[in-house]
DNA sequence: CCAGACGTTGTT
DNA sequence: GTCTGG
DNA sequence: CCAGACGTTGTT
DNA sequence: GTCTGG
């Protein structure tokens, strides 16, 4: 699955890389070695820009915008479900009452330089394992968001699509995030496309060479812990001998 | 009609 | 909001 | 995703 | 075990 990742790249390189503009009024945000449910991220949307007087352009335009991580849809009571919407099923992205409308309407792109699993060892303890692109290339996850309104500001949110693992990825976990092909992300972004079900497949990509996995230290696990340390390559726990 | 749900993941 | 169950 | 908490009562 | 918070 996706619940925790990296994003450490600035938001110039994002902004060239997915022809965006910054958008919004919130906060520098730092890179994040340790992107964890409910805490902001950026995300590439693409709809109208206001005017000064709010009114909406006609035309959309890519936003690098800072969201918080965990869908609340917008008929919510409160928004106390997000953590666990983090993430949303590919194979029931279209039709879940949650989703379906996003899906429609409110597609956008989550940057990442890379993502956590946890290898379950067939006993209580998991080894964390990063996955990067094998180039250094950022990826793109297909996401959605939505908006909510309670008492106060308007709170934007956004989930990050799932889908089987493929290739080599599999013996980490059965699921990972759906990583969108650079030549995707026009369709995916498109908010005049409706159903571009054609793009709700793997990254062939990931199936072969184009990731790599290391195992990494538990000191991920912590959402206190942070920095560079974090998604460097460590020998894998328990090692053969500490079994015995 | 109204009331209530609406999601994902992993593990055994 | 929209669908399902009663 | 993992870490950490996990309660009741009456009253305004 | 299950829910909440980050």
């Amino acid at each position: 699955m996706c619940g925790r990742y990296v994003s450490i790249r600035s938001d110039a390189d994002l902004i060239a890389e997915f022809d965006a503009v910054v958008a919004g009024t919130e906060e520098r945000y730092e890179p994040d070695f340790n992107v964890a449910p409910t805490k902001p991220v950026r995300v590439i949307v693409n709809r109208p820009l206001r005017d000064a007087g709010g009114a909406p352009e006609p035309a959309p335009t890519r936003q690098l915008r800072v969201v918080s991580w965990g869908l609340v849809p917008s008929w919510s009571k409160d928004r106390k479900g997000a953590a666990r919407m983090i993430n949303a099923r590919v194979e029931s992205v279209t039709e879940k009452p949650a989703f379906r409308t996003a899906y429609a309407k409110r597609r956008c792109l989550v940057p990442a330089d890379g993502w956590y699993e946890w290898q379950a060892l067939g006993g209580p303890v998991k080894q964390p394992m990063y996955m990067t692109a094998a180039d250094g290339h950022g990826l793109a996850f297909a996401g959605l968001y939505e908006f909510w309104r309670g008492d106060g500001p308007t709170l934007t949110t956004c989930t990050i699509i799932t889908t089987p693992s493929v290739g080599l990825l599999g013996a980490v976990h059965d699921r990972m995030p759906l990583v969108l092909a650079r030549d995707s992300w026009t369709r995916w972004l498109d908010p005049a496309v409706a159903d571009p079900a054609d793009l709700l497949t793997p990254w062939d990509e990931a199936a072969g060479e184009g990731i790599e996995v290391r195992p990494v230290a538990s000191t991920v696990n912590s959402v206190e812990h942070n920095g560079p340390a974090l998604i460097e390559r460590v020998e894998p726990n328990p090692t053969p001998e500490t079994l015995f």
